[in-house]
DNA sequence: ATGGTGAGTTCGGTTTTCCTACTCACTGGT
DNA sequence: ACCAGTGAGTAGGAAAACCGAACTCACCAT
């Protein structure tokens, strides 16, 4: 069995590739809660400026944010999330209900979202096909790439 | 208004701050695929083994993994997801959800997961309470810390 | 005795990040 | 006209994170 030179190809690690630099998320989170300016953005989540700067620049590139003008004089822009940005707005979800469970179990949380039902939102991740919450011991990993194993999934 | 000091409180934040470095969630990944020994971590994950290192022992302190013995002579060490650990695995699937979808529109995904119904898994969020898939539109967001507003869902 | 594996640590250098301050263009108040 | 304030960044240097390769240490196999 050859050594991989190349970590294992995989979804996750692509995405995070674009958004799993610091900050990149809190951007997406604000601009989703439509805080989309610049002094906005560095006020809300407490990014040095030119590391926002910087971010901002290479979330439009990857076309999950735009940048558009909303005034000519003086020129002011707002960043708004693309199609493909407000579909990262689940993975948002899930990990602030997480951050909700484990980190502020008092039920101190920081953020409630509101859903049209009229409820708090509580989202679950479900399996489209059969509409079953997705839990660990449900999952089969099959990698595409070849040489490439899972020992299978962790027992619990 | 007071200009804040500190950034927004939010548990996307938080969370972020537990398992947004580099590499972190790529361990849960591995973790959770039955790959939890370091060298097959370092192989699979493509990171330097002091980073790796750094990134274990700050996973087990947060309580995400727990490192146990499986052999005495030598001693020998697996890496496994604790529960709250394994509640993390919703936001791998919508990050490699949303991987395949924008980064291998071709559908040549690295990686497919079958579900116990039998389907591939095409993971979705839904809302807990009324069992919606929950679309940017639908939420509304209500800061709960005084002088944290949002100015309102983006408007697509 | 030599080579191999597992689980790291150490070393030295490169790249990012951080923080503070600064710029530049404009606006609104007096 | 003058001044303070706002929005959107840049500039500069220190601190931290990151990287690859080499090294350790304990054990096992031949």
């Amino acid at each position: 069995m050859a050594a991989p030179k190349h970590p294992r190809p995989c979804s996750v690690a692509d995405t995070l590739a674009l958004v799993g630099e610091k900050y990149s998320l809190l951007v997406l989170r604000e601009v989703c809660l439509g805080n989309g300016r610049f002094d906005q953005l560095v006020r809300n989540i407490g990014a040095p400026r030119d590391i926002l700067a910087t971010r901002l620049r290479r979330l439009v590139d990857a076309g999950i944010l735009t940048k558009r003008v909303y005034s000519e004089r003086p020129q002011r822009f707002e960043y708004r999330a693309t199609l493909a940005g407000l579909e990262l707005e689940p993975v948002l979800m899930t990990l602030m209900a997480w951050g909700d469970r484990h980190l502020h179990p008092d039920g101190d949380r920081p953020m409630v979202i509101e859903h049209s039902c009229g409820k708090d939102l509580a989202p679950v991740v479900t399996c489209a096909a059969c509409g079953d919450p997705v839990r660990h011991e449900d999952l089969t990993a099959h990698p595409q790439a070849p040489g490439w194993t899972v020992t299978g999934p962790q027992a619990t």
